[in-house]
DNA sequence: CCTAGGCCCAGCAAT
DNA sequence: TGGGCCTAGG
């Protein structure tokens, strides 16, 4: 196998195959690149089973090219080798042993959405005296104990997170879970849970999944969290070839129970432990590099790193901060259209965001400017209402104590079954241990006419199971839509988002034929788990313009040009972790946005942001960006549009930070009128007119590189004699 | 007892 | 922007 196209040092990682290894090194250093090669080398050139490789991904879509890559080099049906992301690893597996914890196999996956519902349901039947705790914030704390199960029991977990209602937190911890277990359901922490539980309780088990790994693979192995840690010690503890890649600097996922102590104590937790440091970086040249590292530079412990890219030169990131959101997206759509108009395709362009609700400002400007695109993230196809619909019909086809999708179409389309009646039945349910589909079987014993208000529901859910007998998915889908009643309800509804979604409900059955036609075996078990796992990063394409997503969701790719938007105080880093003392976080996810750029960057802000309520808020720059040197950047900013805020300010109401933003973001030199500005015209004492080409550093160190008649020049801004004409 | 419409409030990131 | 709560009408 040749491995000519790697570095010395990456080489040595792919062919260093026994005992632990880990590969610390920097962004873009090819350590996603070395974990694929490593499975490649393992069976290629060591005759290793791909029946004995696990190999951990951070998305589903990376596993599948993974896979698409060992199907190329051998003679094995890769769809059945364990390439997966953690959670789909774990369902998998659990498909065939929850049982020996207590489950059916046949268990369904809620979602968040699903779980939120069902902890508020478990909240409402405790007087817990936690009106102000959200459901929402339960399933946080739920999800931060469940993850962290390999620190000890959640009692203790639940005191560290919150000492004040550690006790009915527990409460309803223990409920919500005794919930999930009646309804043969587990959420997605749980995925890792039991398959972790599996392990630690089955002998027979552990044999059988510890002998089989002989290797085993994780990428992104800063962000795992206790209860991955845990399963990645275990799956290896027989053979002990455990390798993993990350980089401590890319840790941005605590706030979900990721611990980036994993990855710092590697050596110690694994006996004869090889470290391997990958310096260069393949991905983006070093002006973007020293940005990048100007920023996390001043993050506290991390471990230092020296990252060198071969790519010596090329253009400095690019800042500029507008006056509203809407000219930031002006901004970025115009030069979106440029770098287009110039060669580039929409498709090597990303725009990157902290939160999702920016995309709609940057949406509409782009779509204003002609620039196709594609958000990715936010609420995903499967995450759709309609979809959830009929997906909790297929559920309870698959599994009907699944209560949690039973009152979610319950009334579903309209049958006039309200708050009241449902309340009954779930009392009723309760009180005789019986799921809510049983109860409302027997619905005259606990109120007058209970049959008669059930018996429609009943007889379409007998209805559709009988229907759907020996059918395929997609038939089966189809079977739902129409007996449910569903596609009449869209039918009649004049609303102008009813076509989309009858369109969206076609949509999910061409996904299930797509399934069916790739599937070894396909089952409807299967399609439901793997629409429950399924990411919208899963369906990233080539085509389609333009990509925006989160700064999160961008870890792991690469664009030739990439825009982070909302580079402000307040957004990025967000006002709650500089509140909480998290902001080494989000100079991380500064870092990840930052590298993902190979060739051109853009810090892009602005000094107002409209908010929810229709008010205004006036934010400083970014504090990542002035950890920049000036001079390592190029600044676009216009004084003009600076002003103008000025204006608007005095047509609207006074906004308190507006003096102490303006100061913070206008460069001082420019703090007096007629101001220079890239693309303006100025005339020299000596070399007549010329036109600003760029312009670089703060303050009196401002250089501008000015075309005059006589060619270049590069000057002081401070010093020399320049007027602006334009 | 159910439904629809109006009002009020909230704001991060995602398997 | 939307989801949860409240109210009036059916
Ligand atoms: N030896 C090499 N020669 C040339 N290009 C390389 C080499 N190694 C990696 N690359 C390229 O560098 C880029 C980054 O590689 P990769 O994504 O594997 O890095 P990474 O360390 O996983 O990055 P990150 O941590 O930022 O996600 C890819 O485009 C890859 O093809």
């Amino acid at each position: 196998m040749n491995l000519q196209h790697l570095s010395d040092v990456q080489r040595r990682a792919v062919t260093l195959v026994d005992g632990p290894v880990l590969v610390l090194a920097g962004a873009g250093s090819g350590k996603t690149s070395v974990l694929t090669n490593r499975v490649a080398y393992l069976i290629n050139e060591k005759n290793v089973s791909p029946y004995h490789i696990l190999a951990i991904t951070f998305t589903n879509k990376a596993a599948n090219e993974m896979k698409e890559r060992i199907a190329a080099l051998v003679d094995y049906d890769v769809s059945r080798m364990a390439i997966a992301t953690f959670h789909s690893i774990c369902a998998r597996f659990l498909r065939h042993d929850a049982e020996l914890i207590g489950y059916m196999n046949n268990f369904t996956i809620y979602d968040t959405d699903d779980s939120t519902a069902l902890i508020k349901k478990v909240m409402q039947n405790y007087d817990h005296g936690l009106g102000q705790l959200t459901p929402k914030y339960v399933r946080h704390v739920i999800s931060m104990v469940k993850n962290s199960s390999g620190y000890g029991e959640p009692e203790e977990v639940l005191k560290d997170i919150s000492e004040d209602f550690s006790e009915p937190l527990t409460q309803i911890y223990r409920a919500y879970n005794e919930a999930l277990h009646r309804e043969n359901a587990m959420d997605f922490d749980d995925l890792l849970l039991n398959m972790l539980r599996v392990l630690q309780e089955n002998q027979e088990a552990r044999e059988y999944y510890t002998e089989r790994f002989q290797y085993v693979l994780v990428d992104e192995y800063q962000d795992t969290n206790s209860v991955q840690y845990e399963l990645v010690k275990l799956f290896s503890e027989k053979h002990k070839n455990l390798f993993v890649v990350g980089d401590d600097d890319q840790s941005i996922y605590a706030w979900r129970g990721a611990d980036v102590r994993n990855i710092l104590n590697f050596e110690k937790d694994f006996k004869n432990a090889q470290v391997i440091k990958l310096e260069q970086n393949y991905r983006s040249h070093q002006r973007i590099l020293d940005a990048a590292n100007a920023v996390i530079r001043m993050a506290d412990a991390r471990k230092e790193k020296n990252p060198w890219s071969a790519k010596t030169d090329g253009p400095k990131p690019k800042v500029y901060t507008a006056y509203s959101e809407y000219a930031e997206g002006e901004f970025i759509a115009k030069e979106i259209s440029g770098l287009v108009r110039g060669g580039k395709k929409y498709e090597e362009i990303a725009v990157l965001y902290r939160t999702h609700t920016q995309s709609r400002v940057l949406e509409e400007k782009l779509r204003m400017y002609g620039i196709p695109y594609r958000v990715y993230g936010g609420m995903s196809f499967y995450a759709r209402k309609e979809i959830k619909d009929i997906v909790a019909y297929l559920t309870l086809l698959e599994n009907p104590m699944a209560d949690t999708a039973f009152l979610r179409i319950i009334n579903t389309p309209k049958r006039g079954i309200g708050n009241v009646t449902v309340n009954r039945l779930t009392e009723y349910a309760e009180a005789n241990r019986l799921s809510l589909m049983e109860a409302a079987a027997g619905a005259d014993s606990f109120m007058k006419g209970g049959t008669a208000k059930f018996s429609p529901l009943l007889e379409v859910l007998r209805g559709i199971e009988t229907a759907a007998e020996g059918k395929s998915i997609g038939e089966m889908i189809e079977i739902v839509f129409e007996r449910s009643g569903y596609h009449a309800m869209l039918l009649s509804d004049d609303d102008i988002t009813a076509e989309a979604k009858i369109e969206n409900v076609q949509e999910l059955i061409n996904s299930a034929r797509v399934y069916e036609a790739q599937a070894e075996e396909p089952t409807l078990e299967e399609f439901l788990s793997t629409v429950s796992l399924i990411t919208d990063m899963d369906t990233v394409e080539e085509e389609g313009g333009v990509t925006l997503m989160t700064l999160h969701s961008s870890k792991g790719l690469e664009f030739d040009t990439v825009f982070m938007a909302g580079m402000e105080e307040n957004l990025f880093p967000s006002k709650r972790s500089v509140e909480e003392g998290k902001l080494d976080e989000e100079r991380r996810l500064c870092y990840v946005g930052m590298t993902r750029a190979k060739n051109l960057l853009y810090l892009t802000g602005s000094a107002t942001r409209t908010m929810y309520s229709g008010g205004s808020s006036s934010n400083a720059p970014s504090r990542f960006l002035r950890d920049i040197p000036p001079e390592a950047v190029e600044n676009l900013s216009v004084r003009k549009d600076v002003k103008q805020i000025g204006h608007r300010e005095e047509t609207t109401k006074p906004r308190i930070n507006f003096f102490q933003a303006k100061a913070e973001f206008v460069p001082k030199a420019t703090a007096d009128p007629g101001s220079f500005r890239v693309g303006g015209v100025v005339e020299h004492g000596k070399f007549g007119k010329g036109t600003i080409l760029a312009i670089d550093g703060q303050g009196d160190q401002r250089v501008a590189r000015i075309a005059f008649a006589g060619g270049e020049k590069k000057l002081f801004l401070s010093f020399a004699p320049l007027t602006v004409i334009e």
